[in-house]
DNA sequence: TAAAACTCTGTACCTGTATACGGGGTTTAT
DNA sequence: ATAAACCCCGTATACAGGTACAGAGTTTTA
């Protein structure tokens, strides 16, 4: 029954997370990581699921969130169901809405790639398009 | 058969291409638009299609290609069509990844959404899951 | 037990993408 | 002809997202 929580200095959980150890501090100072208190001596403990937290924070910022969008995503913990409800539905929203500005590249991109490709031509179709046209 | 080239001033220019003007100058420090010389007397004089460079610049940008992207697309110039081609492609795959993954958070969104939704629970389904396990 | 490795705190610095400001000179509009 | 509007130049500032470093203390390890 032991109730042994796996704890690390912010060094080793630095390299666990793959992370650098400055962006810890970072993520600290930002509110998105809380610090742990500092014990009377000895480094500052760390729970083990700190990593997690630091992969859903990398994982979220390549989906295109800003420390400030995934701090509210975080957030969203701190309410009560309806309230976090509410604001998943906007979050989903928002992110519906980004899929669909994305598509809407890549169609662009698919295009201007095809037009590119039909041919040797003397001037970059891409370029002629980027270029005019507005 | 008049060689007239129109040209304007800076401020003119900003106000055509629709961007701040010490964003013009800003372009200009960092190479991807060219500054006319100073004439001995008077205003620098651009040459009317920098619009059409400012948005290619603002077009690419809208495509998610940085502005060292963008000088390294402007260094292609003409005639290199694969070359930027090429560089197409590798924006278009991203791309094309980044909206699977904001799909896959879509679902994950979804999921939890209806969870929290199918009743009063005690413990709210999204926190749980933003808590800990990403 | 001494050296190496680590942490703590505070502050400074870096890149990218701009935007703002001050104190001049120039052009245009009235 | 004079005020308003505009340009020039250099410097400063902003914001996001980090990264670096100095100097002192702590822990680990050889």
């Amino acid at each position: 029954m032991s109730g042994e929580i796996k704890t690390l200095t912010i060094g080793r959980l630095a390299r666990k997370a793959g992370v650098n150890l400055e962006t810890i501090r970072y993520y600290q100072r930002v509110g998105i990581i809380s610090e742990p208190a500092k014990p009377l001596q000895g480094y500052r403990q760390y729970p083990a699921d700190t990593i997690d937290r630091i992969h859903f924070i990398k994982r979220s910022q390549q989906l295109g969130f800003s420390l400030q969008e995934i701090a509210e995503l975080l957030q969203l913990g701190d309410g009560h169901c309806s309230d976090v409800r509410q604001r998943a539905i906007h979050k989903r929203d928002t992110i519906v809405q980004q899929i669909a500005d994305l598509n809407a590249l890549k169609d662009t991109l698919e295009n201007l790639i095809s037009a590119c490709g039909s041919g040797g031509q003397a001037h970059c179709p891409i370029v002629e398009t980027l270029a005019s046209r507005h």
